[in-house]
DNA sequence: CAAATATATGCAAAAAACTGCAAATCATGC
DNA sequence: GCATGATTTGCAGTTTTTTGCATATATTTG
């Protein structure tokens, strides 16, 4: 095998999963860990991915993980995504905003699921792609890098002709009392929009971004009908979101 | 053995796997791995591919088809998507359908290469996020499960919006008299308002397809601008499109 | 703070690349 | 036909790269 191929296929699962763990690929490749720690050094080296502890993670998503240290939240992430599963019902319609945690959540919906998905995340998309029973309606516009989502006006427009059953958005900060904020103006817009088009705003949140703030504010913590966490629901963390008219799962 | 037939036995290998062992080339051709590995150096001089230690990997090696399909007569179509560059001109807007001959194009695509691209396929649009220099702008609608591309009303009308310098549009049937021709209904709308919304249209189309016909009408033969294969411009093939007010490559 | 886990470093074996050289092959001119 | 020179090919020795392992250090987590 050469080094070319090994830095590829890390790069491929990179780009799937947002994340990897220097255990899984160098179980799946066969080779020693350090050689996978010498790839992923290179692969940092010429900006193709960004070396954490214990893995990499793409470069596109360090949006999503300011600190860049906490690749193991994926625990937390799946742990949030499976809440969010048992808010979805056979044959509605949802609509799924970008994040690693709203990827989770697209992996994990159960192939017998009947759905109609909208969104404006291509990593989303090709994994939704891949479930025989969802309909997925992707919200066209101009690509982010960064994000992977469409953005801009066309998006928005887009998302105005819509009204679903569910919105998944995922929550970059959120705090009791200055709402929802995010530090990138276009995504802002993306996300009112969707809020717009919803019956239903669910927010799945991982605890480090409770009570954060950003530059720009999305809504306030009153147009959220569902917060989602990892934490146990007597968490003292979700004591300052108790009193808001919010379900907290 | 001569030469000229190992370093083309090279690169074809190079075009089928994107990558070849120095071990394997020497035996399957019984020649000394020197050898080999001089062939390489050469092939490498006149970028044809890239040396790396222990092989060589195609140039484009760096890039990944997310959806994992099998890409059938990927040398011929490389072929052509390399014809294709040739058409394209730093900082155009331009327009890229589905299929695997288009996705070969979009992984052909120089880094350097300022462009702005509306595509409705997911695998391309894919593979045009990794470059910096390209603004990717993505048809929405729903997405069509095998073919990967969206299509539908929603889809349509955003292409109704625009205008493309040109358009490279992926052939399934190509017929002198018959025109291009679809067997899904849906893909012919959305290439219909594709052709629509382009002042000039390319056709890459492998060998194989010229000459026959599906069930729907997209278009006539003095629709398309430039018709691209992989064949040299006096093959007999191509004698029945010469006389149709087409640019052949 | 301590246990578990991950990283860094030095080292040695294996694989591959480079170098120089000689034999074989081929084209060319006489 | 044959000598000449250029090119190609394989081989042996040396150097470089890659890789896995052992040990020491650092980081994370409960």
């Amino acid at each position: 095998m050469l080094k070319e191929e090994r830095q590829q296929f890390i790069l491929n699962e990179v780009g799937i999963h947002n994340r990897v763990l220097l255990t899984d690929i160098a179980d799946q490749l066969n080779v020693s860990v350090d050689t996978v720690r010498r790839d992923i050094k290179e692969l940092h080296a010429a900006k193709l991915l960004k070396k954490v502890h214990g893995g990499a993670v793409s470069l596109g998503f360090n949006n999503y993980n300011p600190t860049g240290k906490k690749i193991y939240s994926l625990d937390k992430k799946s742990q949030i995504a499976e809440k969010a599963l048992g808010l979805i019902k056979d044959g509605q319609v949802i609509l799924i905003s970008g994040g690693t945690t709203n990827l989770e959540l697209a992996r994990m919906l159960p192939p017998k699921l009947k759905l109609t998905c909208f969104t404006p995340s291509l990593p989303i998309a090709v994994q939704l792609l891949g479930k025989n029973n969802i309909e997925v309606i992707f919200i066209g516009g101009r690509l982010s890098k960064d994000s992977q989502i469409t953005v801009g006006g066309s998006a928005i427009n887009m998302l105005s002709e819509i009204k679903v059953d569910i919105c998944f958005l995922g929550t970059n900060s959120i705090h009791p009392m200055e709402g929802l904020t995010e530090f990138d103006w276009e995504i802002v817009q993306m996300k009112k929009a969707m809020i717009h088009s919803s019956r239903k705003v669910v927010s799945p949140c991982i605890s480090e971004k409770l009570g954060s703030t950003q530059r720009y504010k999305i809504c306030g913590v009153e147009e959220v009908d569902v917060l989602i966490t990892e934490l146990e629901p007597w968490d003292v963390k979700l004591d300052a979101f108790k009193n808001l008219n919010i379900q907290i799962v």
